[in-house]
DNA sequence: TAAAAACATTGATGCAGATCAAAAAACATC
DNA sequence: GATGTTTTTTGATCTGCATCAATGTTTTTA
């Protein structure tokens, strides 16, 4: 628990992130950072593999890390890829407490903060602040899948690219186009064409 | 506001439901229940338009309304179809308070509960349990889209068509096909194709 | 730094489901 | 209950993207 007091810039972002999304008192905002351990993976790194319940919610403060299921075909899907400054689960098995289809693995090596989920339910049941938090951050998880599901419906391969590229450049510099192709549901084929005009 | 002594079943649903997901004492209820208005509406009719803001939110008592919205090209999309029991706005709308990309309307005659946007907002400030309350429900649209994602991702249509079948049947029962092909995202030919098998 | 493994590119082919079109059926309206 | 409107069915055709296959490139590891 002092691992914090050996890294001072640990929990500057997760600070920052508290102070845009709860509504709390200073030294709640410490209390609440106290219960974010500190995790340094390496890329690769399986944070909750397919059948166990998801018992960690990370938030990302260097490298990224992503949300995954695998189809019948054992082809990859990506749910949501996660930068520094974001939260990443399996919300899914956070929230029912059921064994997760859905995994989480790391795709750079990363510092992580990670809240235990009894630590996270204590904070539901202790401040009501943090009931507002949470809220917002499934009204923010909604909405993302709400964008996400319009842009598969809607959009074709090549104008889902094109929106990344345009919205969010990043995705395309630090990703592996195969992890790239199972965000944007294509084929690595489909998405090297793409690329090449 | 005597609306609904003058129709005593009327809000028995909306009872039930709130018994089974908001954990306050029997007057809270009760006086819940009051804040949400009785409206009939006939088959067709539009509760919101593209562009205005969504201030409502309904719960079905009979009947069943949808929220979709249009492609580029003009084609519907429909995003949730709620039956008797169930909640239904746009609720991207709802959480941003912008003028609403999506629309709601109502597949048949119908009787509503609508409880106003302020409302809705002031429980939030006055009962703790409403905001867990809200949470449910936020967690409840997360898990239905994440359901709806993996369907489009790893289903082929036919595969669509028959897991509704075997899970909802009522939707198919109850749905014109070209509302249901909206909701399945295949065309009206495709889908009557698969319906004969 | 060499061998192996993982990933990316490019080409050829196939197919699920869209689109176009037009008839048939169901529904709504006067 | 006849007529217009919307929905459904059926057929023919087209196409975006997957799949299969083979070669080239980068990354990992020992």
């Amino acid at each position: 628990m002092q691992k914090s007091l050996l890294k001072p810039t640990g929990s500057a972002l997760l600070r920052k992130y508290l102070q845009r999304n709860l509504n709390s008192a200073e030294d709640i905002h410490q209390e609440i950072i106290t219960l974010f351990k500190p995790l340094t993976v390496k890329k690769g790194t399986v944070l909750l593999a397919h059948g166990e319940t998801c018992d960690k919610l990370y938030f990302v403060n260097q490298g990224c890390a992503r949300c995954f299921y695998l189809t019948e075909q054992g082809a990859e899907k990506s749910r949501l890829i996660a930068f520094e400054g974001m939260v990443i689960t399996s919300l899914g098995g956070f929230i029912s407490g059921l064994p997760s289809f859905e995994m989480v693995d790391v795709l750079e090596n990363s510092e992580l903060l990670t809240i235990s989920r009894s630590n996270f339910y204590h904070l539901l049941q202790t401040y009501p602040e943090w009931q507002q938090f949470y809220a917002k951050l499934l009204e923010f998880a909604y909405l993302y899948q709400n964008k996400k599901i319009e842009e598969l419906v809607t959009l074709s391969a090549g104008e889902r690219y094109a929106l990344l590229l345009k919205e969010s450049p990043h995705y395309i510099k630090r990703l592996s186009n195969k992890i790239l192709a199972s965000y944007l549901d294509v084929t690595q084929e489909t998405l090297s064409r793409l690329k090449s005009r």
